[in-house]
DNA sequence: CGTCGGTCGTAC
DNA sequence: GACGTACGACCGACGT
């Protein structure tokens, strides 16, 4: 499985001091300190799995005087000395390292960095690729086609390229970069007042020391100066900057093969240092074999059912059993579309029955008529006392709609009982809840019906094959719901969250969902003409000004024409080290450029051709006209619904280009669309939660809350809030829901970090009990590992003691938004049962069709309009009780944008 | 030709 | 690096 002619070369020194000052301390009970132990043997364990090679070496430096030291006394001379809980780990990584088979070179008087510059060009002349793992950027100046360098920190590649777009400089001039810059830690002088910049520059123009000294007194202004002064220190700091490749050493790089593990030593040292999980891991690899066999599954008995005598016999169990589980199988995923090929059930574990009603090939063997059975299933299906459990039972509910058959007995459904047990766990179809849960592999819909291209229908799939799939689909979910639900019983909170929110929701999507929301597809047309026109223009303009045509919706190529051709100054660069194109570094570079504005309007104008004019036609059901979506109840890691195909959830409002597409929702003849939404639902959840003195007078003397929370920062009246302030306080607001940071809060406000800095901290002096609060939920979260909203509904958060500090802060800011944001999707949930239990009671004119977060969309006939706002904005401010008013704006119009 | 990761942009 | 939760379009690399 090794990459041939690959050698690895690890910088052990370099980890282990990254490690050391990177990482939070760990120690033993006994006080043995552990974490750069434990980074780095992490550190190799990864980068081995991702680039196993063929050949490999962890590399330390040695203790004691090397030959720069005699060159040059005072090099490293400022170094402090090593910290003790940093010394004390060296022995035992040494050790470990040699137990896992990894060859360990340390070589008195020289640095690692030359050991491995050494073996790397060794290498490089018998025709070998070496990967060197390194956090050190000295190390750059070895690489060339044959070498690479990888942070494994960060896990960036330095390429010939790579390292030309970092430094600026080709990896043969970074030594002579390194000497002009110098290294404070080091001690290595180079010419002072130069840096990155200045270096880069000079190489640019005269590519190396010699020629640069040569032309020395054409430097103008004071840096010359500084230049000519110190020329005499060039040599040595170029010297001391060299990695030596040539030197006399040992090892033969044929030798650094990787060899078996000493399992017993790694033993004694894991169970030494507390390393449970990897101790765990070795027991598990060693014991193998003698593991006890698992406990054999439930027989199982599945039935296919071809005859009237056979269904009756299962129609006599299900009506006297109190709960079954149920199960369709159909013709298509988009439940409009779907006729039903077969049903199967299960009433107790084990066993299961497959009903065969259009299954279609050439030999395919008669089966009961379709419609006759499920004419025998309605009374049982519709029956409320019934409790039929199923897996996402809301598909099923659509599917038996086009069949005239209202599902009641709708009571457990597997997918929601494990996302309400543990919303991020996995995922919660059926194969994975069964593998999890159950610890089973299940028949894949692809094992039976294939996959891409060559996926056929199910009602193509031969019975026998079907059978088996189908009847384990019941049979699982039953056992799902009988392992899930005691679960849910052991912890009333969850129980009642499932049983009061999450299982009344179902019906309700089921019944938006299949009613739709209806479009005006001669308004989407038009637009989309209009769009087509004005990016063709745009199109045109620029490749007029770059002088030769490209993609515009192309970042890469954006990126070669904006960084490389026109040499604009890059900004920001994205999370993989590219520069970026996102918007506001655009927006930025078009105050002094003239292409980012046109490729501003590009993305602008062809992302709502693209997702909204040009594919809300095509999602239409010719039948009903209107656009059905798909809501998720188990998506969501904090309890908010997702929506799909189309997602109804990211329809634009913030500009007026993008409002237009609001417009083509529309109501049918004589109703109107009514949408109401809850006013700063999150802010108030968070003064609720916090119980903050200055935020609850705010909302319950009705204030704009973020004109008040201004004037609390900037410390003046009311009355004197200019739109600037109210705006900052605005991103104040937004960011502490979402746990920015000072940073984060500069670069949304365009001000400097101090200023975000100094924003945040007067918010927090106003409001001291927010800040409590938000300290407080870091602190639940880290004790307990999960944080609830304020019915229970839990998150919780693996990575919130994760050793890397990024993973950690992930970790605590998503600890701080999901109690606001799960509460505003529990009570939102809420205020949907409530208001569909009064179309219910009243059976006013009137639909729920959409739900965007905090927003509900009504269709209502114009008859009702007065009645239906009324009614609305009581079931919804009255969905629960919190310490502040909560506010729910209405608007009616004939289109969803008038609406608001 | 399909899949998948990366990047970007829309919503709340 | 740096603001939480989603979905989805497009690009381009890669594998069949």
């Amino acid at each position: 499985m090794h990459n041939k002619n690959l050698l690895l070369l690890v910088d052990g020194s370099s980890y282990l001091y990254r490690a050391f000052h990177g990482l939070p301390p760990l120690n033993t009970q006994a006080g043995q300190p552990t974490g750069a132990i434990y980074g780095v043997l992490n550190m190799l364990n990864r980068l081995i799995l991702d680039h196993p090679p063929q050949y490999i070496a962890v590399v330390f430096d040695a203790p004691g005087k090397t030959f720069r030291h005699e060159m040059y006394a005072a090099y490293k001379a400022n170094r402090p000395p090593m910290p003790g809980d940093l010394r004390s780990q060296i022995q035992p990584l040494h050790a470990i390292i040699e137990a896992l088979g990894i060859p360990l070179v340390i070589e008195q008087g020289v640095e690692a960095d030359d050991v491995i510059g050494t073996l790397a060009r060794n290498a490089s002349m018998q025709g070998l690729r070496t990967l060197i793992s390194t956090g050190d950027k000295d190390l750059a100046q070895l690489v060339n086609e044959d070498i690479t360098l990888i942070n494994t920190m960060n896990n960036t590649l330095l390429t010939p390229a790579s390292v030309k777009n970092k430094f600026g400089v080709q990896p043969e001039q970074i030594i002579d970069y390194l000497a002009l810059i110098g290294d404070t830690s080091d001690n290595i002088p180079g010419i002072p007042k130069v840096g990155p910049k200045t270096a880069a520059k000079w190489l640019a123009t005269y590519e190396n020391i010699d020629t640069l000294v040569a032309h020395a007194d054409e430097i103008t202004g004071k840096i010359g100066n500084t230049l000519r002064e110190h020329l005499g220190q060039l040599p040595l700091s170029k010297d001391l900057a060299t990695i030596r490749i040539n030197l006399a050493i040992p090892h033969k790089f044929q030798e650094l093969v990787q060899k078996p593990q000493k399992i017993e030593e790694l033993m004694s040292w894991y169970q030494q240092l507390e390393f449970k999980t990897w101790l765990k891991n070795l027991d598990n690899n060693t014991s193998i074999k003698n593991k006890a066999p698992r406990p054999a599954p439930p027989n199982k008995n599945y039935e296919t059912i071809f005859t009237q005598d056979q269904l009756n016999k299962w129609l006599k169990q299900l009506k006297t059993a109190t709960l079954f589980s149920f199960d369709l199988e159909t013709t298509s995923l988009h439940y409009h579309q779907a006729n039903i090929v077969g049903a199967s059930f299960a009433t107790s574990c084990g066993t299961a029955a497959y009903v065969p009603l259009a299954h279609d090939y050439p030999d395919a063997p008669p089966q009961l008529n379709r419609d006759e059975v499920l004419a025998q299933l309605k009374p049982l299906l519709e029956d409320p006392r019934k409790n039929i459990v199923g897996q996402n039972l809301k598909y099923d509910m659509n599917v038996l709609k086009n069949y005239d058959i209202i599902l009641r007995g709708a009571r457990f459904d597997s997918m929601l009982e494990s996302y309400v047990l543990n919303s991020i766990a996995t995922r919660h179809n059926m194969d994975a809840l069964a593998k999890k849960y159950l610890d089973i592999d299940t028949i894949h819909y692809e094992d039976v019906a294939g996959k891409g291209a060559k996926q056929i229908s199910f009602n193509h799939v031969r019975i026998e094959e079907a059978a088996p799939y189908a009847a384990e689909d019941a049979d699982i979910t039953l056992q799902l719901h009988e392992k899930l639900w005691p679960q849910l019983l052991d912890t009333p909170k969850l129980q009642q969250l499932f049983e009061n929110i999450e299982m009344p929701l179902v019906r309700i999507l089921s019944n938006m969902e299949y009613h739709g929301v209806l479009i005006d597809t001669q308004m989407l047309a038009q637009q989309n003409k209009e769009l087509a026109t004005a990016i063709k223009n745009i199109e045109q303009e620029a490749h007029e000004q770059v002088g030769e045509p490209f993609n515009l919706g192309s970042p890469k190529q954006i990126q070669a024409i904006f960084y490389e051709k026109l040499k604009l100054p890059i900004l920001k660069k994205t999370p993989k080290g590219q520069p970026s194109t996102a918007e506001n570094v655009l927006q930025e570079l078009a105050l002094d450029y003239p292409l980012p504005k046109l490729i501003l309007e590009y993305r602008s104008l062809s992302k709502l051709r693209s997702t909204y004019t040009e594919k809300l036609p095509k999602m239409i059901n010719p039948k009903t006209q209107r656009i059905h979506t798909s809501y998720h109840q188990a998506v969501a890691t904090t309890g908010r619904l997702s929506s799909s195909d189309p997602n109804l959830q990211n329809i634009p409002i913030r500009s007026k280009e993008g409002r237009r597409i609001r417009q083509a929702f529309i109501a049918p003849d004589h109703y109107c669309i009514v949408a109401a939404d809850y006013s700063q639902i999150e802010l108030r959840i968070m003064a609720h939660l916090s119980q903050d003195p200055g935020l609850l007078d705010a909302f319950r003397n009705g204030q704009d809350i973020h004109k008040a929370t201004a004037a609390e920062i900037f410390n003046i009246a009311l009355g004197s809030v200019n739109s600037e302030q109210r705006r900052s306080a605005k991103a104040i607001n937004f960011g502490l829901i979402y746990g920015m940071s000072a940073f984060g809060l500069s670069q949304q406000l365009g001000i400097n970090r101090k200023a975000a800095q100094d924003y945040m901290d007067r918010y927090f002096e106003r409001y001291p009990a927010v800040k409590n609060f938000m300290e407080k939920t870091k602190e639940i979260a880290s004790e307990q590992g999960y944080v609830e909203t304020l019915f229970g509904r839990r998150l919780y958060l693996p990575d919130i003691k994760a050793r890397q500090a990024q993973r950690r802060q992930y970790a605590e800011r998503a600890a701080i938004n999901a109690p606001m944001q799960g509460t505003a999707a529990d009570i939102i949930k809420l205020a949907m049962i409530k208001t569909q239990q009064w179309l219910e009671d009243k059976s006013p004119n009137v639909n729920m069709v959409m739900q965007v977060h905090d927003e509900l969309v009504f269709e209502v006939h114009e008859s009702e309009i007065e009645l239906a706002r009324e009614q609305i904005k009581t079931c919804m401010s009255n969905a629960t009780k919190l310490s502040v008013p909560l506010i729910v704006d209405i608007g009616t119009g004939k289109n969803w944008d008038e609406a608001h």
